[in-house]
DNA sequence: CATGTCAATTGACACGGTGTCAAGTGAAAG
DNA sequence: CTTTCACTTGACACCGTGTCAATTGACATG
């Protein structure tokens, strides 16, 4: 916060990234990250003040470096509500592993941690506007299943495109990342759309 | 463990109950169980040699006291597909609300304790058990969606009636017990089951 | 060259929560 | 009257986070 090296600031980001990543997202302290950047334990609260707000950077830098938001407002260019369903379905699905072990850690830190909850919510939250964008697309083309309110199409797509969902799909049911995208897509067409069925 | 006034161990269970479920499971200590009790902190540890292991006796303790086996059990006698798959997500989605608090607790230490990890995952893969069944008997009488393998049919319903779906959907979404399971239904059918299309 | 600034180091320490240990209390049972 | 057993009391170790104060060493400017 206060002293300000942005060389070191990002030798300790990228050690949080790379420690988290390797371990995912387990078990990774303050001392661990100091000395994978090569610093002292404590040059790490010069420049971040707790741990949770050390890993909330780590997630804004990470999702700067890959580019998130180009992604995901790229899935926003298909017109046709199926293709856009499967497109935002790609961007997010096929991004998740790249960031799962951050989100892991912050989701450990989810309960305990006022900062880590907000900044995690303040995350999903833009999921689901893209997802509210996939929907209303949807409905607007009239594929959206007839009978099924937009907010409610809007919770399941969300709550299928979950974090803890893609863990549960790839790591405890061992489906591979496009089994798990196929997954996601099929369920999400079938639920949430009506009209001619693909696949 | 070794010493063992049964009243008392009682005693423990129901105190780690109710604070885990006022709290929702979070941030209840052995030393609040303790006094909830009202014996002295290391009593509990003469019960219960660590708080996983104590986390673990309590959901078991719920589940005889709840049923929960019976109940998974009874949702079996139902013979046609369809009417299984909805008894099935009534008996299993119905009994997590009244689990919540514990479930939350042991969650939280999975990443961290071997025990609560262990014991987690037995707890699901019975609940995964009971989706197999379903599916099975849904693929039986013809109902289940044609190009879909047994297996994959098993992981989308297995994670749709996950804990952290049914958190996600009632809390994050605000949907009410009642929408949540009309949700999963919904999903679930439309995903799983081919044919006659109901709602 | 002297001085000041600033990032980082070193080492000590407080805190909270879990788990351990040893000595002591009190009541019931032989 | 003693043994036994459940429980109490209080001290302590361990771990990880976060804090504090004194120090080092480099670089910049007068």
């Amino acid at each position: 916060m206060s002293s300000d090296n942005p060389e070191t600031r990002i030798r300790i980001l990228d050690a949080t990234w790379k420690l988290l990543e390797a371990s995912q997202g387990q078990g990774v302290r303050m001392s661990d990250i100091a000395r994978e950047a090569g610093i002292s334990r404590q040059a790490v609260y010069l420049h971040f003040p707790t741990r949770s707000e050390l890993l909330v950077a780590t997630t804004r830098y990470l999702d700067d470096i890959k580019g998130i938001d180009q992604r995901l407002a790229l899935s926003r260019e298909t017109e046709n509500g199926v293709g856009r369903l499967d497109a935002f379905i790609d961007a997010w699905g096929n991004y998740i592993p790249e960031i799962h072990g951050i989100a892991t850690a912050l989701l450990a830190m989810k309960d305990t941690d006022r900062a880590a909850d907000l900044a995690w919510n303040d995350r999903m939250q833009a999921v689901r506007h893209g997802c509210v964008a996939a929907i209303n697309a949807a409905n607007n083309d009239g594929s959206l299943a007839r009978d099924l309110p937009v907010k409610q199409a809007t919770d399941i797509l969300w709550t299928l495109l979950s974090v803890r969902n893609w863990e549960q799909l790839t790591r405890e049911c061992g489906q591979s990342q496009a089994q798990y995208i196929e997954t996601v897509k099929r369920t999400a067409r079938r639920t949430l759309l009506d009209g001619p069925r693909s696949d």
